[in-house]
DNA sequence: CCCTGATTCGC
DNA sequence: GCGAATCAGG
């Protein structure tokens, strides 16, 4: 498989959408992850909005601090009828202000306790953030596409259909992702340590 | 062991 | 340019 315009894409909008090189790859299918990484790098888009396994490398001593530019302004592509391009979505930028749709807006039904939903008791609100930020990327998967690797955690009333899983790749052994984990498995005391 | 991205280097 | 092998880390 060769880098078309369409995969280099694909791998770009997924890229920037936070999906992890192993993703992408399967997406695209006929590449590794490895492929994928490289090609992030060699496209020049490498670091995003905070990554999970190892991120900020020392990258050696190399003298050679090379600033990247490379804006990459990309012309129109005018063809029959103007085809709705694509809806860049904005990479971290700005928490947005929940655009909750009707459907989701649906309030908390007082009395029917939520799933797992953390009782908003001892969990640091800093990971609560991290939840709603995270359930925005979601993948909402439903029931039957849950794995052992994708994050279980449920979102919204199963008693509607406003209702899924997260989908985000769980980490080794654990039903949740990174976020959920945090206000999941809530040892004792809460927080401790902080580093970042 | 699962996963993540980063880097290297022969092709 | 490509990507497997390797590395480094959670």
């Amino acid at each position: 498989m060769s880098w078309t315009d369409e995969r280099v894409e694909t791998l770009k909008k997924m890229w920037g959408e936070g999906q992890s090189a192993s993703q992408i790859a399967k997406e695209l299918g006929g590449v590794t992850r490895n492929a994928v990484i490289g090609k992030v790098h060699r496209l020049g888009l490498s670091n995003r909005a905070g990554t999970t396994g190892a991120a900020a490398k020392p990258a050696a001593a190399s003298p050679a601090p090379k600033p990247k530019p490379a804006p990459k302004p990309k012309p129109e592509l005018k063809t029959k009828a103007d085809a709705p391009v694509e809806k860049e979505i904005e990479p971290a930028a700005e928490p947005a202000p929940k655009p909750m749709s009707a459907a989701r807006r649906q309030i908390i039904p007082a009395g029917q306790p939520l799933p797992p939903q953390p009782s908003a008791n001892e969990i640091p609100a800093e990971a609560l953030a991290k939840v709603s930020e995270v359930e925005k990327k979601a993948k909402r998967i439903s029931v039957m596409e849950l794995t052992e690797k994708t994050c279980k955690w449920p979102i919204g009333d199963p008693a509607t259909e406003d209702f899924w899983f997260c989908g985000l790749p769980s980490q080794a052994g654990k039903p949740y992702c990174e976020a959920h984990v945090g206000v999941a498995f809530q040892p004792m005391s809460s927080r401790r340590d902080r580093r970042r």
